[in-house]
DNA sequence: TGATCGTTGTATCGGATCGATACATCTGTT
DNA sequence: AACAGATGTATCGATCCGATACAACGATCA
């Protein structure tokens, strides 16, 4: 589900369209790139059920801090102004969007639902907005997510004859069930951290400047 | 696209609905399971374009050799047939599909064609059909495969300011990342298997080796 | 006996998503 | 000035998905 992706982005500052494509693609672990035409129409859907308001306003005009909260109508008319007044020309118009308190409500509804077919996408959207989450919720997804694929290796391991493959349909076998066992250890590694983290949870709150492997290299 | 998984299987032997569901589980690397949704859609637009026909026989049947290559209509008749003299009961109908010559030419169309944003899923069904690809062909998807990949980590090395994530967020990027990395060795190993069984031709000419960012196509 | 449950099997519906495309503005290069 | 490329919004048809319904079969158990 898209809503989710864009309501979790939108808990943290405004954004438009663009930028919210760009932040699912390397804030969020989703490999490939979202399509416009899931986008906007989500994004109409969103504004339309009252989860989002949007305001149209030009480029050149600091980000947040002019109108304090103003609305979707109120917006655009200020847009307008600025567009006559200050601004000579009509520039680029970007519509930003903001997360109202219903909107806020859907998300929380939306994260804690736990998806039938819960798949990597769902998954990996699911576990970055994990902060939202109470600790008991967040180790819950953990689990349901491990024992979806040891479920997916047993019926591979059972089920595929793999001498009746070819030489590249046995390697695409492989491949994916080596992926599925790294991320069974990865989901572990995960887990550990969890139980560990509420053992003593009133450490200092600081995990954003932590370690960094240098990754400004290659 | 649906259309190349369910003719890449019915090249091995005629199947129904269920089971192309289940060898594109287990026998393609589709993690997923494929939707019937989608799946019953693509065999009836694949039978109304004339690349499959559909026979429609009752279960105990032999799978094969009764008709030799007994189109629609006729098939139809021989299931009514058997389910009245041999068969006392009538068992349940399966609607067995098999590709046509004209299937199989929109098959080696849709393989050699390369896809625009070639995602996971089809370079994995590619790569599990790259036994109909002539060398080169094949050759050329797994460089053209490793290059996006490149393009990938690039990216999100260059804009993905990591520090300004939480611990899940992060950990999700770092995740996807260590995956592409994975990947692309993958890919490496894959091409070195490829020049090792292609080193009984003889290589005049081949200008694309060695350059790992250079998509001669496009 | 039959009652219930899980598996196999085909099919359809509405909505979500995709890929392509169009259009417009801004920015940098030659 | 001319051109290319990034930015930005938007729509279209086709495809894909999740849910659901229906039906026949096998097995298990009371």
């Amino acid at each position: 589900m898209l809503d989710l992706a864009i309501l979790g982005l939108l808990q943290e500052g405004d954004l438009h369209g663009y930028e919210i494509r760009r932040r699912m693609r390397d804030s969020l672990g989703l490999t490939a790139n979202i399509s416009f035409g899931s986008l906007y129409p989500a994004l109409a859907r969103l504004e339309a059920s009252g989860a989002v308001t949007a305001t149209e306003r030009a480029a050149g005009v600091a980000p947040l801090s002019s109108g304090a909260a103003m609305g979707s109508l109120s917006g655009e008319l200020a847009a307008l102004r600025a567009r006559r007044t200050s601004m000579a020309r009509p520039k680029k118009s970007k519509k930003v969007y903001r997360i109202t308190p219903a909107g806020q409500a859907y998300f929380a509804e939306l994260l804690a639902t736990p998806t039938s077919p819960d798949d990597a996408r769902n998954f990996s959207l699911r576990l970055s907005f994990a902060r939202h989450l109470a600790p008991d919720v967040r180790l819950a997804l953990l689990q349901r997510r491990r024992a979806q694929l040891v479920d997916r290796l047993t019926e591979v391991s059972t089920s595929a004859r793999r001498e009746e493959l070819d030489v590249y349909a046995r390697c695409v076998v492989e491949h994916t069930e080596e992926r599925v066992r790294h991320d069974i250890a990865w989901l572990d590694g995960l887990m550990a951290a969890e139980s560990q983290r509420s053992t003593h949870h009133s450490i200092s709150q600081d995990p954003s400047v932590g370690h960094s492997m240098a990754p400004a290299n290659e």
